[in-house]
DNA sequence: TTGAATTTTCAAAATTTATTGAAAATATAT
DNA sequence: ATATATTTTCAATAAATTTTGAAAATTCAA
């Protein structure tokens, strides 16, 4: 397989994989195709490549910084703006687990816990069963933060990072 | 809060939880709503509670219980067929990492090692970043199908189970 | 300043995805 | 067998999301 048809292939299932996340295909083809451009690149580069609108991309690049995936880059002498994204997996991951935690689980859980303390009968059997369901998800929507907070500060301590380097 | 209004809550925000997860806010409601119902409920129970056609309450029933988190119930004595969810939290997570797995992540692996095959000069810095960034993705990918295999097959493992149960 | 280059915004259009509802298929009781 | 209840299918419709492109805003050099 040749580098240009190779090059189509992952950014195309990228985009595919995205969706099955909650994230918009072109999204995730921009990142793709930032993924695999060794040099930082414009908003002209990726219209040309990906055969979108300016607009489109000027939208979802900025997602992608909000998301912290991409940065700009300016290059000096030069006009337009460039741009480059975070090229380490682990880092790609971790970052978006910090975000997802802070956009989804964290409000998820802060619901939960006020749902809990519903008012009414323990012995009815509707109550009994939500309120048992509602603290079994938080219960381990709980665990999985503490987790996912392991995984997000690993880098940023010593120990657990030599023990997650094993996974790198 | 009294339990009607809970329950309207918490089937809304599951609905809106699952739109970030790649799964139609229909199917989750209807998984919420069986998740919070102690007993199984009919097709009619659903539409009426989540006020759809039962053209929707069919299709979605349908793929919940593709995804392995529904089951039909037949009740002695009962014409219509019944639905009930799976209430275990932790197989419910489970189950969901497993067919997700299955349907994203094992295609998306096999298709990045045929990728990092690609014909080119490993000294072109395109064919370079593009052979590392699929690599490091596959390898990151690789690891967390080991983690992910771990973690559905502990309830079968007695070691291992002993030791994710601090998390249930 | 001015003006050219570049980026941003956002209403309208296109596309994708979800939902409906009625007809067809299936299952069950009599 | 026949009638009735129930489930399934799927083309048409509706809703939600994404994309476009041109105007407005911004940036920057001279």
């Amino acid at each position: 397989m040749k580098l240009t048809e190779a090059k189509a292939q992952f950014i195309s299932s990228w985009g595919a994989f995205g969706t099955h996340w909650g994230i918009n295909r072109t999204m995730a083809q921009i990142h793709a195709l930032l993924l695999i451009s060794p040099d930082p690149i414009t908003q002209d580069d990726i219209m040309e490549q990906l055969s979108i609108s300016r607009g489109n991309v000027n939208m979802n690049t900025r997602d992608l910084i909000d998301w912290g995936l991409v940065d700009r880059v300016l290059i000096p002498g030069e006009r337009k703006e460039f741009f480059t994204a975070e090229k380490d997996i682990w880092k790609v991951a971790t970052q978006i687990i910090k975000e997802r935690k802070k956009r989804e689980l964290d409000p998820m859980l802060k619901l939960l816990s006020q749902l809990e303390q519903i008012e009414g009968d323990k012995k009815d059997k509707d109550v009994k069963q939500f309120v048992d369901t509602v603290a079994g998800i938080r219960k381990f929507g709980g665990q999985a933060d503490k987790v996912l907070d392991v995984m997000i500060k690993a880098d940023e301590s010593w120990i657990l990072g030599s023990m997650l380097k094993f996974f790198k």
